[in-house]
This record gives structure tokens, sequence and C-alpha cells, in this order.
DNA sequence: CTCCATATAAAGATGATCTCAATATAGAGG
DNA sequence: CCTCTATATTGAGATCATCTTTATATGGAG
């Protein structure tokens, strides 16, 4: 699962939201550091629904525009549950890798060409 | 950054290792989930070392075949800290999005069309 | 004699994401 | 008035990390 897959349906877990909305939640939730593309966006989406984590709910229209709303399935929340946990060991993969670095030092590059 | 780059920096972290070795090194400390595909490996290794993250470090010949170590540069574990550090904050979000959607509960679709 | 493990490299395909542009309306500021 | 910004979605085209497949080479196991 791709960055912006993962904060879609980070946004949509609680409750649905229209397009716009999650581009500024992901926003949110991120600490401004993840700005969803509209086109990325609407790609992710159409592809989330026909995986089934992702389903339309309502619409609306307001001022001319349309209004898509999606939610989370039940499938979207077990997906990205599953995602957290394996992201979760990740992270604690790489803190007790650069834990090993820091306790064993790194001595300097050897250079050299060895034939055994 | 991708997967199979993580893999690459954090296998890397605490010794120099040859690329045949970093396929099973990232496969171990998955729990067996990541399994580096060659084509994957290399190219990535020449892009890290473009990027300076990562360094060929000492080169052997075993049974005619070079086997070429690399290591992880200070700016190279630099970059797999902020990556984790990153990943664990949305971990952090996901989860708590989860949290927000289990205490709430998702009531049904709300099916129609609102014009406002 | 073939299969498997060890090792690296290169070519071509895939596909999610990114950039850019188009469309539409309303309110704010000059 | 006119332009700029915010709201909202869609489509075309490009990028690029990754994946798949193939080639090359050797030695040990069965």
């Amino acid at each position: 699962m791709r960055e912006p897959t993962f904060w879609i349906l980070t946004a949509l877990a609680p409750e649905s939201r229209h397009g716009y909305a999650l581009i500024q939640e992901a926003e949110r939730l991120s600490g401004g550091r993840v700005r969803l593309q509209a086109g990325t966006l609407y790609a992710a989406l159409d592809r989330l629904v026909d995986e089934g984590l992702v389903q339309p709910d309502r619409e609306e229209i307001v001022r001319g525009r349309a209004r898509r709303y999606y939610r989370l399935t039940d499938d979207g929340a077990a997906a990205l549950d599953a995602e957290a946990a394996r992201l979760q060991a990740s992270v604690d993969a790489a803190n007790g890798q650069l834990s090993a670095r820091r306790r064993f030092g790194l001595g300097p590059a050897t250079a050299g060409l060895v034939i055994s």
C-alpha cells in the first residue's frame, strides 16, 4: 500500500467524507506532511471502490457542484489495520538495526579487494 | 521511500553486506514477509549510491563470482531514522482513527441524494 | 546429469502517483 | 469591474520505483 492510499483509508476510518475534505483531513492527520494531489485522490478512490475497501455513500449538490461521499468498508478497515501492524513491525525492525549500529559503532570503510 | 529501499537500508544498518546477503537479511528481518527481487535490489543499490545513502565498501572474489559489499553512510542512517519516525507517526494516526471508528461505530450507508 | 544455492546485471513491463489543465461557482479585495 | 482564492471533480500525459524474466558462472548435492 502506497502512502496516498494509506492516508485516504485513515482519513475515512471514522466517518464518510467527500474527496476535497479527504485532502484536507489527510493533511491535518499527517501534521501537514501529506498533501494529496487531486489526480491521485480520485484515481485512488476509483481503484479502492473496485477493490471493495471503500464504498460510495451519499451525494450532495452544493452550489452547483457535486459532492460525492465515500465510506470505509469493513474490508477497508481490516486492510488499514493490517497495514498499520505491518508498518509497526517494520519500524521496530529498523529501530532495532539502528540501535545495533550505535552499539557497535561503524568502523571505517574496508577499501580494497579480497580474493578468497 | 518504498518498501524494498527501506529494507535495504535497514539490513545494512549494523554492518556492510553484499547484495545476495541483503536479500536473505531483509527476509529474516521482516519475518519472511519481504523477498527482495534481484532486479529491484541492484537497481536500488545503484540509486542509493548516487543519492549518497549507501557506499560501496570492499569487494571479494569467491568461487569466481564477485561479491560487492555495501555500507550505510551517516546520511543513510539519518534517512532511515527519519523514515522510521515518519512511519511511526503514520501508524499512530491510523490507529487513532481506527479507535474512533470503533468508539462511534459506523452507521449504515446513507443512500440517496441531498440537495442543499 | 540435473537441480539448487550462490551472485550480479540488464531489458522490458507494470502501475500508482504526480503534474498540469479544464470546468464551475461564490465571496473577498483592489 | 476584475482578479484571486476556495471549493470540487475529472482527464491526459509523464515519471519512476519496482517487478518479471533472462543471461551468465560455479560448485555441491542427490
